[in-house]
DNA sequence: CTGACTGTTAAGGAATTGTTAAGAAACCTT
DNA sequence: AAGGTTTCTTAACAATTCCTTAACAGTCAG
């Protein structure tokens, strides 16, 4: 059972720090290679396509839009640093990351790789630990960029984003995680009236899909924990935060 | 042994109430450790180049005149003992902190490297909030405040350290490394929530790979130690160190 | 008063964390 | 260098919390 996707309203990309499956592209012309990374990959969550050659590549990436490629520099046909240059001028990769992969004795290519705008690069052999590991870093980092303001203080309400907790006339009091980061986006932008197709969106994430009934127990809890008079319903709209 | 830091000893640096922007040149030949380092150092809010060789960073300093430059000693082409001796050769850059980045087992150059005039060395693994610290206590070294406290003190909860001890209620309790470090950072900033990678990346460093579920053992460990109230679990988030 | 929408509750399942123990690795000591 | 000790990491399993669903109750506008 499926809930229903918004087609709607503007994205709002504040808060992409969730769990959100990650697509990764890998691109290696030796088969074992490939399932080797494809294998560790899963097992890590992330979603996988790969493609043996660059020209493949190309076509699979523009359909698929991962969020990172993992490419071999050695490769027949078009090499990776050709392949990374193509990839670059795809508009919609331009948040792509693009990851290196190289023999040790090919560091000629190094600063090549670089030129056309790879963001790491990563040896072989490959140690999957060390690879999963490399890759979440990338992932973290570039998700508290765009991480917002922090503290929202609402009168005697006052939301702090890094302990996760909320302090309401004085008393603290815990939330857990889904629940704190509807009250949090909603009180990000008091006033506003968002559908629970937005706040599905932006609080779980563009590609989890659960019914949109659950925002409603969400906000019940919320609602038994600091009161009815904080989040008004919209009926036919969905939810705001009411200030004063 | 230590560092310090002869030679430029004259204060450089008068105006820091003003809240001047530093600039730090970093200079290594692994792409993944300068974003690390660029992403740490811009949000501590420096302004930050980033050089892939000797060569390179030599030209770069030449035009940018950076207060800091912070150097790998290995590097292919030239080492970073002969390129920190051409920088010292640069009259602009009579007053710029030189700092080295050493792998553990590299320490044979820290002699050499203090005869070409480096003002301080750091090991790898980098732990970035370690080194923040370390960086900003050099630019404020003249300045009346002393570095980062070695001494935390909550209620009953005393962490030193200089002696890698605690005391809890009066009665001292040893902990090991990996634990001290953990009761450490997180007392740090009490209540601010921090990911199980965060931990892993401050604590255990930049290159060293272990499952993040390494963390909620040691922790267990601690809280076995000083009790269960002093560090909080906040769930689909990481830890927090709850004052009060 | 009727239909569409929202509120509320509880159960089951999914996901996360707690806990333990065993083997590696590091560290001393002799 | 060998042996003993401590610490660290991993893996497996247990415990717990949290999330989602579904079912039913309540409310409001027309």
């Amino acid at each position: 059972m499926h809930a229903f996707l918004g087609t709607f309203g503007q994205i709002h990309i504040l808060n992409m720090a969730h769990k959100q499956m990650h697509k990764v592209l890998v691109v290696d012309d030796e088969e074992p290679i490939l399932e080797l990374l494809r294998y560790n990959l899963e097992k890590s969550g992330y979603e996988v396509k790969t493609a043996l050659d660059g020209g493949k590549a190309i076509d699979i990436a523009k359909k698929f839009v991962p969020d990172l490629v993992l490419l071999d520099i050695m490769m027949p046909k078009m090499d990776g640093v050709e392949t990374c240059r193509r990839l670059r001028d795809i508009p919609e990769l331009q948040k792509t990351f693009v990851v290196f992969l190289t023999a040790r004795s090919e560091e000629y290519s190094e600063i090549a790789a670089f030129d056309v705008g790879a963001d790491d690069y990563i040896n072989k052999p490959i140690k999957p630990r060390a690879l999963m590991s490399r890759i979440s870093a990338l992932f973290r980092r570039d998700s508290k960029k765009a991480s917002p303001a922090s503290t929202i203080v609402i009168g005697e309400l006052i939301i702090d984003r890094t302990s996760y907790t909320i302090k309401l006339m004085g008393k603290e009091i815990n939330l857990p995680k889904k629940e704190f980061e509807l009250l949090f986006f909603l009180a990000q932008n008091p006033n506003k009236v968002y559908s629970r197709e937005d706040l599905l969106q932006n609080i779980w994430g563009s590609d989890v899909y659960v019914l949109v009934r659950t925002v409603d127990v969400h906000i019940r809890k919320v609602r038994e924990k600091i009161g009815e008079q904080y989040i008004t319903t919209v009926k036919g709209v969905g939810y705001k935060f009411s200030a004063a």
